[in-house]
DNA sequence: CACGTCACCTGCGTGC
DNA sequence: TGCACGCAGGTGACGT
């Protein structure tokens, strides 16, 4: 599907966050959609002769609209496409309520994403390789899992779900770990993403209404319900200002 | 290096 | 009803 960007309109400079909106707009007409891709939370489309990346950040959302739709709420960059005869053009649309997400246009891929961790769902996430890794690091468990550069890709609803998963506290230190408690870390982390990106995510408040995975969470948003497992109130708690989520009877420190 | 705090933003639910 | 407050799926820049 051959797919043009014929133009570029800006709506909160903020958005971009590298190069100049300006700069952005010049460069990224004219270029060619090749592929596109995910590293980390990062969507990567790879254009004629530079990249592009899109963080959606917390309220961010990417759709297809056709050329000329009335814009919405919040819209705050959308790039003109051109599609391949008889389809009429269309626009992509960077829509996001609290202005955090970023786009970024490069010839440099590894500056926007050079520094990430490895993908949990890969074939090298082995058991051995997180707790090797775990051992090179005094940190908590949360806030290292939350760490991009550590491991790529998890988020709030999902360190807190994987950690309930591998019956591991949120506060343990992660040179403290052994291998099982490593291996069953790494399996949590796979079962819970792949739960969720198999339930399209999860819809807990207005900014996304689309997947079902928010049914099936087992303490994340669930203080003061019981545990699934073993009965006793989730409780909820802070840690690096994350709200985070655990069953003080299933996860010992 | 690890950690705490604040900043960036808007919208929604709750309680007074 | 109005209003203050706390909370939210994320990250990055500081200071200690």
């Amino acid at each position: 599907m051959d797919r043009v960007i014929t133009s570029a309109s800006i709506y909160w400079p903020r958005t971009i966050a590298t190069p100049s909106p300006d700069e952005f707009s010049r460069q990224i007409q004219g270029q060619r959609i090749r592929t596109v891709t995910r590293r980390a939370k990062y969507i990567h489309l790879t254009l004629s002769n530079v990249h592009l990346f899109v963080h959606l950040r917390m309220s961010g959302d990417l759709l297809l609209r056709p050329m000329g739709t009335p814009h919405a709420l919040h819209d705050r960059v959308i790039l003109g496409l051109s599609e391949p005869l008889p389809h009429a053009p269309k626009e992509l649309v960077f829509n996001d309520a609290r202005k955090f997400g970023r786009m970024w246009l490069t010839d440099k891929p590894e500056e926007v994403i050079g520094a990430l961790g490895p993908e949990p769902l890969e074939a090298g996430f082995t058991a051995q390789a997180l707790l090797a890794a775990l051992h090179t690091r005094r940190r908590l468990l949360k806030p290292l899992l939350l760490d991009q550069t550590f491991i790529a890709g998890l988020g709030n609803i999902y360190t807190d779900e994987a950690l309930h998963k591998s019956r591991l506290h949120p506060l343990r230190r992660s040179d403290s770990l052994q291998l099982v408690e490593a291996a069953r870390l790494r399996n949590a982390i796979r079962s819970v993403l792949r739960s969720g990106i198999r339930r399209n995510g999860a819809s807990i408040d207005w900014v996304y209404r689309g997947g079902d995975f928010q049914n099936h969470f087992a303490v994340y948003g669930r203080t003061g319900e019981k545990c699934r497992v073993c009965g006793a109130r989730v409780r909820r708690m802070l840690v690096g200002q994350r709200g985070t989520h655990f069953c003080p009877r299933c996860q010992r420190h």
